[in-house]
DNA sequence: CCCATAGATACCCTCCTCGGTATATACCCG
DNA sequence: CGGGTATATACCGAGGAGGGTATCTATGGG
């Protein structure tokens, strides 16, 4: 299983969660939208749903696919401790200087 | 030029930055911590660079590494409208609901 | 000066990913 | 049931990325 920073390597998978963010949406509008053939689309699905980026939910032959927290989630956080780089005000990188230490 | 996001999916670049949030490195020092021959840490910092994650500060033969903000920034910005997803409280999710649009 | 040290570059080889196309599967409807 | 629709899967081929090793370049020290 890819880590969610594979995942979201692929622009076609950052566009389809863009898309999902807008609410859930069927394979073949997604391949629609993007203007992109379906088995690709699916394809490309599978490897979101299998890392958890999105859940599908059947509807007899179609398939609803929503977008879900908790890969995104770990990127995030993953982001966290570098923060302070960018928001450079000094309570924050006061804050930052006081839990800094050595990843091991 | 690689996304930020291309950059951020090997695992050994994602190491490597995070060593520098400890300081500036040079390029031996950060071989050495990572176990990895001295070339390989050499290619991925050029990558690091290429793509601003990075800047580099010659002393004499030696190459002193330090952490950049702007494309860690880039990721945190297209994670912002994602994190009504986690973040699911009620403020915040009016306020995504106010913001929410079909991205085009 | 010459050697040692630090780092970058070049080259090779393998593997994996991605898009494309064709085909299979599931399900509804008439 | 038969055809059509919606989606998944299989297979292929090309391209690129990554690690390994050898070598080049630059610089300081003896």
């Amino acid at each position: 299983m890819p880590t969610p920073f594979e995942v979201l390597a692929l622009p076609l998978r950052r566009e389809i969660l863009d898309r999902l963010r807008a609410g859930p949406r069927l394979v073949g509008e997604l391949a629609a939208e993007l203007g992109v053939a379906q088995p690709i689309v699916s394809k490309q699905l599978k490897i979101l749903r299998d890392s958890g980026f999105v859940a599908v939910q059947p509807d007899a032959q179609r398939r609803r696919y929503a977008l879900r927290p908790e890969p995104l989630a770990a990127v995030a956080d993953w982001l966290e401790p570098y923060r302070w780089l960018w928001e450079r005000h000094l309570d924050r990188l006061g804050a930052h200087l006081d839990t800094m230490e050595d990843p091991s």
